[in-house]
DNA sequence: ATCATAAGTTAGCCTAGGGAAACTTTTTCA
DNA sequence: TGAAAAAGTTTCCCTAGGCTAACTTATGAT
């Protein structure tokens, strides 16, 4: 009995969001980029851009172009990348958002694929639910005493749920 | 200092996981949905799936014949979707990675947008990440007294986190 | 049994975002 | 200062997965 709630495909999600000047998980992902690079040496170029992001200068070319368009970025043909005001509220919240799943992940016990898993599914969070993770994450460093009851229970679990078809 | 991890942008982790047979996010949206209808009824079709995921029939009739290509489903041209026995075991897979997000975004607070993000997020957690977080659930499903104080901490949250820029 | 309608498929188009190759601009340095 | 190298851009191509329109197959009612 799931009710008659609406799905979607995940493609289709994307297209419905996809208005306005709204920024593709792409897009995000060069902003954020940008914005740590920005952060440190004040501004980017597109080969140093491209090369810590593995793409292609041509790529990072034609996305900078749009950033530029939507106002994030001061940018102009050959020359460097420097962020708008707009850019840079922008580039802070998708850094402290990345943040925070990356917090989230370890918290939980994720080792390895933490950065390609914060990557993928940072650009999916609403506000509210990237605000929700953020609480979590201060309650648990809050209370050691808890994050010691789950580990203790993330260690038995195995024990409890032997793996399917076992035996 | 952010040492030299590995970024890529979003479609370049796509395009790195993408080879053999890697469902995509949009597969596994259709094979998630075929699975359900599959529990219900044993079968569905082309254009009762179209109309659950909100997609023309012509895109799902595409998307049907690739799964049926890769041995998920047991389906030929006019005919009723069937699960194979391979794409039973992925469906129940799906289904349940679903649920497992879905159920961690309920525990964290999140209400209006549930669905939304679970259907964004799910595609992009490995099997680990889905575990850990099943471990979170069932943690906090059996821990009341740790569900309490988290509702209590979110509760006072915005008192001890006014908005940026208050006062 | 036939024919209208519903269901499904195919072909062709669109978009984002990747890449390669060719071209242009800028920088460097002898 | 002028030529080679480096940096950046443009054009064109590819893929997935939407869509529409046109075509084909299946179904059901008389």
């Amino acid at each position: 009995m799931m009710g008659n709630k609406e799905f979607h495909t995940f493609r289709g999600y994307e297209i419905i969001k996809k208005n306005k000047e709204h920024l593709t998980p792409s897009m995000e992902d060069y902003l954020e980029m940008i914005y740590r690079n920005c952060q440190e040496e004040g501004y980017v170029r597109i080969s140093k851009l491209a090369e810590k992001l593995n793409v292609k200068a041509s790529s990072a070319s034609k996305t900078v172009s749009k950033l530029a368009e939507i106002g994030h970025l001061d940018y102009e043909k050959y020359g460097i990348i420097r962020l708008t005001t707009k850019g840079e509220i922008m580039g802070a919240f998708l850094l402290d958002r990345h943040e925070t799943v990356e917090a989230f992940l370890r918290h939980i016990g994720v080792l390895d694929t933490v950065l390609l898993e914060t990557e993928l599914i940072e650009h999916y969070l609403s506000i509210d639910t990237v605000k929700n993770i953020k609480i979590l994450n201060e309650f648990l460093t809050n209370s050691p005493e808890v994050l010691e009851k789950l580990r203790h229970f993330k260690a038995n679990y195995d024990d409890r749920n032997p793996p399917a078809c076992g035996r």
